[in-house]
DNA sequence: CCCCATCCTGATCGAGTGTTCAGGGAAACA
DNA sequence: TGTTTCCCTGAACACTCGATCAGGATGGGG
Protein backbone atom coordinates (compact mmCIF):
# COMPACT_ATOMS: atom_id res chain seq x y z
CA UNK A 1 0.00 0.00 0.00
CA UNK A 2 2.46 2.30 -0.70
CA UNK A 3 3.72 2.21 -4.56
CA UNK A 4 0.72 2.10 -5.88
CA UNK A 5 -0.79 5.35 -4.09
CA UNK A 6 2.47 7.52 -4.77
CA UNK A 7 2.32 6.20 -8.79
CA UNK A 8 -1.63 7.24 -8.32
CA UNK A 9 -0.91 10.69 -6.50
CA UNK A 10 1.76 11.75 -9.05
CA UNK A 11 -0.61 10.92 -11.87
CA UNK A 12 -3.43 13.23 -9.54
CA UNK A 13 -0.90 16.06 -9.60
CA UNK A 14 0.16 15.87 -13.30
CA UNK A 15 -3.22 16.03 -13.76
CA UNK A 16 -4.09 19.13 -11.67
CA UNK A 17 -0.74 21.02 -13.01
CA UNK A 18 -2.04 20.35 -16.52
CA UNK A 19 -5.85 21.77 -15.62
CA UNK A 20 -4.51 24.51 -14.08
CA UNK A 21 -2.35 25.54 -17.48
CA UNK A 22 -5.34 24.90 -19.39
CA UNK A 23 -7.89 26.74 -17.29
CA UNK A 24 -5.31 29.85 -16.47
CA UNK A 25 -5.60 29.90 -20.37
CA UNK A 26 -8.90 29.38 -21.89
CA UNK A 27 -11.04 30.06 -18.73
CA UNK A 28 -13.48 26.96 -17.28
CA UNK A 29 -15.97 26.96 -20.26
CA UNK A 30 -13.04 26.62 -22.93
CA UNK A 31 -11.03 24.17 -21.07
CA UNK A 32 -12.09 21.25 -22.17
CA UNK A 33 -11.20 17.52 -20.02
CA UNK A 34 -9.88 15.72 -23.43
CA UNK A 35 -7.33 18.21 -24.03
CA UNK A 36 -6.66 18.17 -20.51
CA UNK A 37 -5.99 14.19 -20.31
CA UNK A 38 -3.88 14.60 -23.83
CA UNK A 39 -1.68 16.91 -22.06
CA UNK A 40 -0.90 14.49 -19.22
CA UNK A 41 -0.74 11.90 -22.01
CA UNK A 42 -3.60 9.41 -19.92
CA UNK A 43 -6.92 9.07 -20.76
CA UNK A 44 -9.55 10.98 -20.41
CA UNK A 45 -12.14 9.17 -17.88
CA UNK A 46 -9.33 9.02 -15.77
CA UNK A 47 -9.90 12.55 -14.82
CA UNK A 48 -13.48 11.87 -14.26
CA UNK A 49 -11.84 8.81 -11.40
CA UNK A 50 -9.95 10.62 -9.28
CA UNK A 51 -12.36 13.94 -9.30
CA UNK A 52 -16.22 13.29 -9.69
CA UNK A 53 -16.38 16.00 -12.21
CA UNK A 54 -14.78 19.01 -14.17
CA UNK A 55 -15.85 21.84 -11.02
CA UNK A 56 -14.37 19.51 -8.31
CA UNK A 57 -10.88 19.50 -10.77
CA UNK A 58 -11.09 22.88 -11.17
CA UNK A 59 -11.65 23.13 -6.81
CA UNK A 60 -8.86 20.79 -6.62
CA UNK A 61 -6.57 23.05 -9.02
CA UNK A 62 -7.07 25.91 -6.78
CA UNK A 63 -7.02 24.40 -3.37
CA UNK A 64 -3.36 23.09 -4.59
CA UNK A 65 -2.83 26.78 -5.61
CA UNK A 66 -4.43 28.44 -2.12
CA UNK A 67 -3.52 25.91 0.04
CA UNK A 68 0.51 26.45 -0.89
CA UNK A 69 0.15 29.90 -1.36
CA UNK A 70 -1.47 30.62 2.37
CA UNK A 71 1.01 28.71 3.84
CA UNK A 72 3.79 30.54 2.45
CA UNK A 73 1.75 33.84 3.40
CA UNK A 74 1.69 32.60 7.18
CA UNK A 75 5.29 32.04 7.02
CA UNK A 76 6.04 35.17 5.98
CA UNK A 77 3.70 36.82 8.80
CA UNK A 78 5.06 34.69 11.34
CA UNK A 79 8.74 35.87 10.36
CA UNK A 80 7.93 39.83 10.23
CA UNK A 81 5.80 38.99 13.93
CA UNK A 82 7.74 41.88 15.57
CA UNK A 83 8.22 44.68 12.93
CA UNK A 84 5.73 47.33 12.58
CA UNK A 85 2.69 47.07 10.62
CA UNK A 86 3.37 48.86 7.24
CA UNK A 87 6.58 46.64 7.25
CA UNK A 88 4.58 43.17 7.43
CA UNK A 89 2.72 44.74 5.12
CA UNK A 90 5.58 44.92 2.50
CA UNK A 91 6.75 41.42 3.71
CA UNK A 92 3.24 40.34 2.68
CA UNK A 93 3.24 42.29 -0.44
CA UNK A 94 6.47 41.29 -1.10
CA UNK A 95 6.11 37.46 -0.89
CA UNK A 96 2.71 38.45 -2.90
CA UNK A 97 5.10 39.71 -6.03
CA UNK A 98 7.11 36.83 -5.69
CA UNK A 99 4.32 34.42 -5.98
CA UNK A 100 2.90 36.25 -8.60
CA UNK A 101 6.11 36.20 -10.57
CA UNK A 102 6.67 32.33 -9.96
CA UNK A 103 3.21 31.24 -11.01
CA UNK A 104 1.01 33.90 -13.54
CA UNK A 105 -1.29 31.58 -13.66
CA UNK A 106 -2.43 32.31 -9.62
CA UNK A 107 -3.80 35.85 -11.44
CA UNK A 108 -4.86 34.99 -14.39
CA UNK A 109 -7.23 31.56 -12.49
CA UNK A 110 -8.64 34.50 -10.37
CA UNK A 111 -9.25 37.08 -13.17
CA UNK A 112 -11.08 34.65 -14.85
CA UNK A 113 -13.31 34.09 -12.07
CA UNK A 114 -13.82 37.15 -10.74
CA UNK A 115 -15.36 38.99 -13.72
CA UNK A 116 -19.10 37.22 -13.30
CA UNK A 117 -20.79 35.84 -10.26
CA UNK A 118 -20.70 32.28 -10.59
CA UNK A 119 -20.82 29.77 -7.84
CA UNK A 120 -17.43 28.79 -8.91
CA UNK A 121 -16.24 32.79 -7.60
CA UNK A 122 -18.95 32.25 -4.31
CA UNK A 123 -16.94 28.97 -3.52
CA UNK A 124 -13.63 30.79 -4.28
CA UNK A 125 -14.13 34.22 -2.00
CA UNK A 126 -15.61 31.90 1.05
CA UNK A 127 -12.81 29.07 1.20
CA UNK A 128 -10.08 30.77 0.04
CA UNK A 129 -10.28 34.89 -0.26
CA UNK A 130 -12.09 36.21 2.51
CA UNK A 131 -9.70 34.44 4.99
CA UNK A 132 -6.50 35.91 3.08
CA UNK A 133 -7.84 39.66 2.13
CA UNK A 134 -10.24 40.65 5.41
CA UNK A 135 -7.10 39.90 7.30
CA UNK A 136 -4.42 42.08 5.13
CA UNK A 137 -7.28 45.00 4.57
CA UNK A 138 -7.73 45.13 8.44
CA UNK A 139 -3.22 45.47 8.47
CA UNK A 140 -3.87 48.46 5.80
CA UNK A 141 -7.08 50.18 7.79
CA UNK A 142 -4.48 49.68 11.24
CA UNK A 143 -1.31 51.26 9.42
CA UNK A 144 -3.79 53.81 7.96
CA UNK A 145 -4.83 55.10 11.97
CA UNK A 146 -1.15 54.98 12.99
CA UNK A 147 -0.57 57.25 10.22
CA UNK A 148 1.75 55.18 8.37
CA UNK A 149 0.03 54.21 5.03
CA UNK A 150 -1.56 56.76 2.76
CA UNK A 151 -5.15 57.20 3.03
CA UNK A 152 -8.26 56.11 1.22
CA UNK A 153 -10.16 52.60 0.23
CA UNK A 154 -8.35 50.17 2.05
CA UNK A 155 -10.11 47.66 -0.90
CA UNK A 156 -9.19 49.59 -3.50
CA UNK A 157 -5.39 50.02 -1.77
CA UNK A 158 -4.95 46.38 -1.03
CA UNK A 159 -6.79 45.27 -4.92
CA UNK A 160 -4.54 47.99 -6.30
CA UNK A 161 -1.24 45.56 -5.03
CA UNK A 162 -3.04 42.47 -6.44
CA UNK A 163 -3.35 44.38 -9.23
CA UNK A 164 0.22 45.97 -9.91
CA UNK A 165 1.87 42.67 -8.76
CA UNK A 166 -0.31 40.05 -10.90
CA UNK A 167 -0.81 41.76 -13.84
CA UNK A 168 3.25 42.46 -14.50
CA UNK A 169 3.41 38.92 -14.89
CA UNK A 170 0.23 37.33 -16.00
CA UNK A 171 0.25 39.45 -19.13
CA UNK A 172 3.77 38.85 -19.77
CA UNK A 173 2.68 37.72 -23.28
CA UNK A 174 1.37 40.63 -24.30
CA UNK A 175 3.70 42.96 -23.26
CA UNK A 176 6.59 40.78 -24.96
CA UNK A 177 4.76 41.20 -27.91
CA UNK A 178 4.43 44.93 -27.53
CA UNK A 179 7.67 45.87 -26.49
CA UNK A 180 10.04 43.00 -27.41
CA UNK A 181 11.03 42.42 -24.26
CA UNK A 182 12.22 39.11 -23.09
CA UNK A 183 12.03 39.18 -19.62
CA UNK A 184 9.28 40.85 -17.09
CA UNK A 185 10.49 43.33 -14.59
CA UNK A 186 12.33 41.73 -11.27
CA UNK A 187 9.78 41.56 -8.49
CA UNK A 188 11.94 44.18 -6.78
CA UNK A 189 10.84 46.67 -8.87
CA UNK A 190 7.28 46.00 -8.38
CA UNK A 191 7.81 45.74 -4.90
CA UNK A 192 9.37 49.48 -4.73
CA UNK A 193 6.39 50.72 -6.62
CA UNK A 194 3.89 49.42 -4.13
CA UNK A 195 5.68 50.31 -1.38
CA UNK A 196 5.82 54.19 -3.10
CA UNK A 197 1.97 53.57 -3.53
CA UNK A 198 1.47 53.35 -0.06
CA UNK A 199 3.69 55.47 1.13
CA UNK A 200 5.68 53.31 3.08
CA UNK A 201 8.94 55.10 4.08
CA UNK A 202 12.43 53.17 4.04
CA UNK A 203 13.26 55.64 6.86
CA UNK A 204 12.46 58.25 8.71
CA UNK A 205 11.30 61.28 6.77
CA UNK B 1 -32.01 51.74 -49.44
CA UNK B 2 -32.41 53.01 -45.68
CA UNK B 3 -35.46 52.17 -43.22
CA UNK B 4 -33.37 48.00 -44.53
CA UNK B 5 -30.24 49.07 -43.61
CA UNK B 6 -31.00 50.83 -40.56
CA UNK B 7 -32.65 47.91 -39.09
CA UNK B 8 -29.70 45.55 -40.07
CA UNK B 9 -26.96 47.98 -38.49
CA UNK B 10 -29.08 47.76 -35.61
CA UNK B 11 -29.19 43.85 -35.36
CA UNK B 12 -25.57 43.99 -36.22
CA UNK B 13 -24.32 46.68 -33.26
CA UNK B 14 -27.17 44.31 -31.02
CA UNK B 15 -25.23 41.43 -31.48
CA UNK B 16 -21.72 42.94 -31.42
CA UNK B 17 -23.02 43.92 -27.84
CA UNK B 18 -24.09 40.50 -26.89
CA UNK B 19 -20.73 38.83 -28.32
CA UNK B 20 -18.92 41.32 -26.09
CA UNK B 21 -20.94 40.52 -22.94
CA UNK B 22 -19.91 36.71 -23.36
CA UNK B 23 -16.82 36.95 -24.37
CA UNK B 24 -15.55 39.13 -21.61
CA UNK B 25 -17.51 36.75 -19.14
CA UNK B 26 -16.49 33.54 -20.28
CA UNK B 27 -13.79 34.25 -23.19
CA UNK B 28 -13.67 33.32 -26.63
CA UNK B 29 -13.13 29.43 -26.33
CA UNK B 30 -16.04 29.90 -23.38
CA UNK B 31 -18.67 31.66 -25.36
CA UNK B 32 -20.60 30.27 -27.91
CA UNK B 33 -22.68 31.93 -30.99
CA UNK B 34 -25.85 29.95 -30.45
CA UNK B 35 -26.20 31.48 -26.32
CA UNK B 36 -25.11 34.86 -28.02
CA UNK B 37 -27.65 34.08 -30.51
CA UNK B 38 -30.32 33.45 -27.91
CA UNK B 39 -29.58 36.56 -26.12
CA UNK B 40 -29.74 38.63 -29.20
CA UNK B 41 -33.16 37.06 -29.94
CA UNK B 42 -32.11 35.88 -32.91
CA UNK B 43 -30.76 32.90 -35.25
CA UNK B 44 -27.55 31.33 -34.87
CA UNK B 45 -26.76 31.42 -38.41
CA UNK B 46 -27.60 35.36 -38.56
CA UNK B 47 -24.56 36.02 -36.94
CA UNK B 48 -22.65 34.31 -39.64
CA UNK B 49 -24.25 36.06 -41.98
CA UNK B 50 -23.07 38.89 -40.75
CA UNK B 51 -19.84 38.08 -39.62
CA UNK B 52 -18.04 35.73 -41.66
CA UNK B 53 -17.05 33.34 -38.24
CA UNK B 54 -16.74 33.61 -34.90
CA UNK B 55 -12.97 35.33 -35.05
CA UNK B 56 -14.29 37.65 -37.39
CA UNK B 57 -17.18 38.69 -34.85
CA UNK B 58 -14.67 38.84 -32.11
CA UNK B 59 -12.78 40.63 -34.26
CA UNK B 60 -15.56 43.48 -34.77
CA UNK B 61 -15.98 43.58 -31.19
CA UNK B 62 -12.62 44.33 -30.41
CA UNK B 63 -12.46 47.35 -33.23
CA UNK B 64 -15.74 49.05 -31.83
CA UNK B 65 -14.55 48.96 -28.48
CA UNK B 66 -11.22 50.31 -29.17
CA UNK B 67 -11.58 52.63 -32.06
CA UNK B 68 -14.68 54.59 -29.74
CA UNK B 69 -12.31 54.57 -27.17
CA UNK B 70 -8.93 55.81 -28.75
CA UNK B 71 -11.41 58.29 -30.53
CA UNK B 72 -12.17 59.77 -26.68
CA UNK B 73 -8.11 59.50 -26.25
CA UNK B 74 -7.46 61.68 -29.32
CA UNK B 75 -9.87 64.28 -28.02
CA UNK B 76 -8.33 64.19 -24.41
CA UNK B 77 -4.88 64.40 -26.25
CA UNK B 78 -6.14 67.72 -28.00
CA UNK B 79 -7.46 69.21 -24.85
CA UNK B 80 -4.70 68.86 -22.54
CA UNK B 81 -2.62 70.46 -25.74
CA UNK B 82 -1.11 73.13 -23.77
CA UNK B 83 -0.66 71.66 -20.62
CA UNK B 84 2.39 69.75 -19.12
CA UNK B 85 3.33 66.18 -20.01
CA UNK B 86 2.60 65.13 -16.70
CA UNK B 87 -0.63 66.51 -16.84
CA UNK B 88 -0.98 65.56 -20.12
CA UNK B 89 -0.37 62.03 -18.69
CA UNK B 90 -2.73 62.47 -16.04
CA UNK B 91 -5.59 64.00 -18.58
CA UNK B 92 -4.67 60.22 -20.54
CA UNK B 93 -5.07 58.14 -16.89
CA UNK B 94 -8.24 60.24 -16.11
CA UNK B 95 -10.08 59.07 -19.63
CA UNK B 96 -8.60 55.59 -18.65
CA UNK B 97 -10.19 55.09 -15.57
CA UNK B 98 -13.30 56.50 -16.57
CA UNK B 99 -13.55 53.92 -19.30
CA UNK B 100 -12.71 51.19 -17.06
CA UNK B 101 -15.69 52.31 -14.84
CA UNK B 102 -17.81 52.89 -17.74
CA UNK B 103 -17.16 49.49 -19.80
CA UNK B 104 -15.20 46.97 -17.74
CA UNK B 105 -15.73 44.58 -20.29
CA UNK B 106 -12.31 46.41 -21.79
CA UNK B 107 -10.17 45.22 -19.65
CA UNK B 108 -11.56 41.70 -19.14
CA UNK B 109 -11.03 41.01 -22.55
CA UNK B 110 -7.77 42.37 -22.83
CA UNK B 111 -6.83 40.68 -19.71
CA UNK B 112 -8.34 37.94 -21.36
CA UNK B 113 -6.68 37.50 -24.65
CA UNK B 114 -2.77 39.00 -23.43
CA UNK B 115 -2.48 36.15 -20.96
CA UNK B 116 -1.58 33.75 -23.74
CA UNK B 117 0.63 34.46 -27.28
CA UNK B 118 -2.54 33.73 -29.48
CA UNK B 119 -3.11 34.87 -33.17
CA UNK B 120 -5.91 36.96 -31.69
CA UNK B 121 -3.61 38.90 -29.27
CA UNK B 122 -1.18 39.71 -31.85
CA UNK B 123 -4.06 41.17 -34.37
CA UNK B 124 -4.62 43.07 -30.95
CA UNK B 125 -1.08 44.22 -30.35
CA UNK B 126 -1.02 45.67 -33.71
CA UNK B 127 -3.80 46.91 -34.66
CA UNK B 128 -4.78 48.74 -31.51
CA UNK B 129 -2.16 48.37 -28.54
CA UNK B 130 0.83 49.44 -30.22
CA UNK B 131 -0.46 52.24 -31.86
CA UNK B 132 -1.43 53.73 -27.84
CA UNK B 133 0.31 52.43 -25.71
CA UNK B 134 3.76 53.31 -27.30
CA UNK B 135 2.32 56.76 -27.43
CA UNK B 136 1.50 56.91 -23.65
CA UNK B 137 4.81 54.92 -22.54
CA UNK B 138 7.06 57.73 -24.33
CA UNK B 139 5.42 60.24 -22.13
CA UNK B 140 6.10 58.60 -18.99
CA UNK B 141 9.66 58.72 -20.63
CA UNK B 142 9.48 62.26 -21.47
CA UNK B 143 7.99 62.79 -18.22
CA UNK B 144 10.61 61.07 -16.49
CA UNK B 145 13.59 63.17 -18.22
CA UNK B 146 11.82 66.10 -17.40
CA UNK B 147 11.78 64.95 -13.15
CA UNK B 148 8.64 65.40 -13.18
CA UNK B 149 7.11 62.02 -12.83
CA UNK B 150 8.75 58.82 -10.93
CA UNK B 151 11.59 57.17 -12.34
CA UNK B 152 11.69 53.41 -13.03
CA UNK B 153 10.73 51.08 -15.92
CA UNK B 154 8.04 52.97 -17.91
CA UNK B 155 6.30 49.97 -18.90
CA UNK B 156 5.98 48.84 -15.27
CA UNK B 157 4.49 52.46 -14.45
CA UNK B 158 2.26 52.35 -17.72
CA UNK B 159 1.01 48.71 -17.14
CA UNK B 160 0.34 49.43 -13.34
CA UNK B 161 -1.72 52.48 -14.24
CA UNK B 162 -3.98 50.02 -16.88
CA UNK B 163 -3.96 47.58 -13.94
CA UNK B 164 -5.63 49.32 -11.11
CA UNK B 165 -8.07 51.34 -13.41
CA UNK B 166 -8.76 48.07 -15.22
CA UNK B 167 -8.72 45.55 -11.64
CA UNK B 168 -10.89 48.14 -9.82
CA UNK B 169 -13.79 47.63 -12.17
CA UNK B 170 -13.76 44.50 -14.27
CA UNK B 171 -13.17 42.45 -10.24
CA UNK B 172 -16.71 44.44 -8.88
CA UNK B 173 -18.44 41.08 -8.86
CA UNK B 174 -15.65 39.81 -6.80
CA UNK B 175 -15.21 42.82 -4.29
CA UNK B 176 -18.74 43.15 -3.58
CA UNK B 177 -18.74 39.16 -2.62
CA UNK B 178 -15.90 39.73 -0.50
CA UNK B 179 -17.13 43.07 0.87
CA UNK B 180 -20.50 43.55 0.28
CA UNK B 181 -19.89 46.77 -1.11
CA UNK B 182 -22.96 47.74 -3.34
CA UNK B 183 -20.74 50.30 -6.08
CA UNK B 184 -17.08 50.53 -6.83
CA UNK B 185 -14.69 53.06 -5.80
CA UNK B 186 -15.07 56.39 -7.53
CA UNK B 187 -13.09 57.23 -10.54
CA UNK B 188 -12.12 60.05 -8.49
CA UNK B 189 -10.07 57.88 -5.81
CA UNK B 190 -8.95 55.70 -8.52
CA UNK B 191 -7.55 59.21 -10.17
CA UNK B 192 -5.68 60.02 -6.96
CA UNK B 193 -4.14 56.90 -6.64
CA UNK B 194 -2.82 57.25 -10.07
CA UNK B 195 -1.77 60.20 -9.63
CA UNK B 196 0.40 59.52 -6.35
CA UNK B 197 2.02 56.49 -8.46
CA UNK B 198 3.17 58.30 -10.56
CA UNK B 199 4.49 61.41 -8.04
CA UNK B 200 2.19 63.84 -10.23
CA UNK B 201 1.91 66.50 -7.60
CA UNK B 202 -1.07 68.57 -7.82
CA UNK B 203 1.16 72.06 -6.71
CA UNK B 204 4.78 72.56 -6.69
CA UNK B 205 6.41 71.07 -3.37
C1' DC C 1 -46.52 46.26 -61.14
C1' DC C 2 -42.46 43.08 -61.19
C1' DC C 3 -37.93 41.96 -59.95
C1' DC C 4 -34.11 41.58 -57.30
C1' DA C 5 -30.91 42.47 -53.78
C1' DT C 6 -30.70 42.09 -49.00
C1' DC C 7 -31.83 40.29 -44.32
C1' DC C 8 -32.91 36.47 -41.98
C1' DT C 9 -34.33 31.56 -40.70
C1' DG C 10 -34.37 26.41 -40.14
C1' DA C 11 -32.27 22.17 -41.09
C1' DT C 12 -28.17 19.80 -41.20
C1' DC C 13 -23.20 18.58 -41.05
C1' DG C 14 -19.14 16.42 -38.67
C1' DA C 15 -16.61 17.24 -34.75
C1' DG C 16 -16.12 17.91 -29.94
C1' DT C 17 -18.34 18.35 -25.14
C1' DG C 18 -18.98 16.25 -20.02
C1' DT C 19 -20.41 12.15 -17.99
C1' DT C 20 -21.42 7.10 -17.25
C1' DC C 21 -20.19 2.39 -17.07
C1' DA C 22 -18.47 -2.30 -17.76
C1' DG C 23 -14.34 -4.44 -17.50
C1' DG C 24 -9.09 -5.23 -17.66
C1' DG C 25 -4.96 -5.79 -14.99
C1' DA C 26 -1.71 -5.46 -11.59
C1' DA C 27 -0.32 -4.66 -6.87
C1' DA C 28 -1.55 -5.65 -1.90
C1' DC C 29 -3.46 -8.58 1.42
C1' DA C 30 -5.06 -13.26 3.10
C1' DT D 1 -1.65 -18.97 -4.03
C1' DG D 2 -6.12 -17.16 -4.36
C1' DT D 3 -8.77 -13.01 -3.78
C1' DT D 4 -9.79 -8.55 -3.06
C1' DT D 5 -8.84 -3.73 -3.78
C1' DC D 6 -7.70 -0.04 -6.40
C1' DC D 7 -5.89 2.46 -10.80
C1' DC D 8 -6.95 2.90 -15.22
C1' DT D 9 -8.94 2.27 -20.04
C1' DG D 10 -12.18 2.24 -24.09
C1' DA D 11 -16.71 2.51 -25.67
C1' DA D 12 -20.86 4.70 -25.50
C1' DC D 13 -24.32 8.26 -24.01
C1' DA D 14 -26.90 12.61 -25.06
C1' DC D 15 -25.71 17.09 -25.97
C1' DT D 16 -23.53 21.30 -27.88
C1' DC D 17 -20.15 23.32 -30.89
C1' DG D 18 -18.96 26.33 -35.41
C1' DA D 19 -20.04 26.32 -40.04
C1' DT D 20 -22.77 25.55 -44.42
C1' DC D 21 -26.62 25.97 -47.38
C1' DA D 22 -31.16 26.13 -49.50
C1' DG D 23 -34.93 28.86 -49.24
C1' DG D 24 -38.42 32.15 -47.33
C1' DA D 25 -39.69 37.16 -46.33
C1' DT D 26 -39.59 41.99 -47.22
C1' DG D 27 -38.70 46.39 -48.73
C1' DG D 28 -36.60 49.53 -52.46
C1' DG D 29 -35.60 50.60 -57.51
C1' DG D 30 -37.02 49.76 -62.31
Amino acid sequence: MKARTRAADAARSRIIRAARARFASVGFEGASTRQIAEDVGVAQSLLLYHFASKESLWKAVMDDLFFSARARLDEAERASRDATIPERLMAVARLIVQLAAEQPDIHRLMTIEGRSESGRLRWLVERHLRPVHEKYIAWIRRGQRARLVRSGDPVLLYYSILAIAGTTYSLAPEIKLLTGTTSPPAPAAVEALIRSLLHVETEAP
